[in-house]
DNA sequence: CTTTCAATCTTGACGTTGGAAAGAGGCGAA
DNA sequence: TTCGCCTCTTTCCAACGTCAAGATTGAAAG
């Protein structure tokens, strides 16, 4: 019976349904509506059974979003993947994936830009979105290779706040409150197409 | 004894008084830190003394996000109206305004713009919310008046995003974690001069 | 000035939460 | 088989939001 000795017993796979019930829960309740003993209750265990597993409620939140962090990474790097060659390319594709990762999953998205979440700071959580900065720096760069470092910074400060901003205010509806999904898409890309090429003309 | 008769009785503005203790508590624990019957201790009743002047916990959440729009809507008008008269004079002064008031409250703004402020919406909430839209409308009109009505709101999108996207990370320490405050505010004007420009250019 | 009375606050209770402590149960090593 | 550790359950506690009931007060009415 060679069964892989990382399932171990009674349940066995505890802290992976517990991310998994924790993610649903979240997306469904909202951060305030999230508690551990509904999460427990959804992974069929008992109200105590997680704290084997994440030391508070916060671990557990903090599991959630570094999860969210190497999703979103993997989510830019995938659009990248298939951008075309051109200066914009990576910028506009990255911006995609960051856009389309946060409409699929608004709760989670706001958990790992949330106060709450800078409060908590694991390791494992600062490395995560660590990689999501590395990744937009490297789209910027890019497109601009031959700029200035400080015109870097600049530009990957204005490229970085306009994607985030723009799907912020959409998820918060502070943008786009009765339009079409397809409406949003639209003006989302549009927007990346203004940043892209703005990027690049102040990078010149 | 003409008294206005809205002091009416014990602690008499227990309503403010809540408000008050309230938004400095958010502050402080966070807003899954805060807690009623914490602000009511803070305003010196007892637990359930607040029922009477909100319905419930979100209740007063909207107050605290109402206010804070408010508050909001004052900062952006103050800055902009000792704005010079260039084309982006006001986009910019707006922007200054927006950004001061988000690093001077970080947890009010940031409850402001959550999806629990969301899920909440009073009508009041909404009108306030709506306010602060409207001024930023305003600004980018001033900016290019003869601009189309559909790149008028690409630019609304644009300015705004940008804007809101800069300090939400600022305030995330997602953009700057260890830079000094001075630093930080000289990339924050950077970032909204090349966003105004940007606006009045593809406007033209 | 006394009497009402409605608005405001307090007290006490209920069900739920996060967390700690202690015990039960099963798995692998000896 | 026995032992010991890892995992989960049970039980308990303080604190939470909310409700219901009672107490307190300022001011209007007589």
């Amino acid at each position: 019976m060679s069964r892989p000795k990382t399932q171990p017993y009674h349940h066995g796979q505890l802290r992976e349904a517990l991310a998994t019930s924790g993610r649903a829960l979240l997306e469904e309740k909202g951060i305030r509506g999230f508690t551990l003993r509904e999460c427990a209750r959804r992974a069929g265990v008992s109200h105590a059974a997680p704290a084997y597993h994440f030391a508070s409620i916060d671990d557990l939140l903090a599991e959630l979003a570094t999860r969210g962090f190497d999703e979103l990474a993997g989510a830019m790097a995938a659009e990248a993947a298939r951008a075309d060659g051109s200066a914009t390319g990576q910028l506009v594709a990255q911006g995609i994936g960051y856009m389309a990762f946060a409409a699929g999953n608004p709760a989670l998205f706001q958990l790992m830009f949330s106060r709450e979440a800078n409060r908590l700071d694991t390791a494992p959580l600062a490395a995560a979105s660590e990689a999501v900065r590395a990744l937009h720096a490297a789209a910027v760069e890019t497109a601009i290779p031959h700029a200035s470092g400080e015109i870097k910074q600049r530009m990957t400060d204005f490229a970085g706040a306009s994607m985030h901003g723009f799907i912020a205010l959409v998820l918060e509806s502070e943008i786009g409150g009765k339009d079409s999904s397809r409406a949003l898409k639209a003006r989302g890309l549009a927007l990346l197409s203004v940043m892209a090429e703005t990027v690049v003309r102040v990078g010149a």
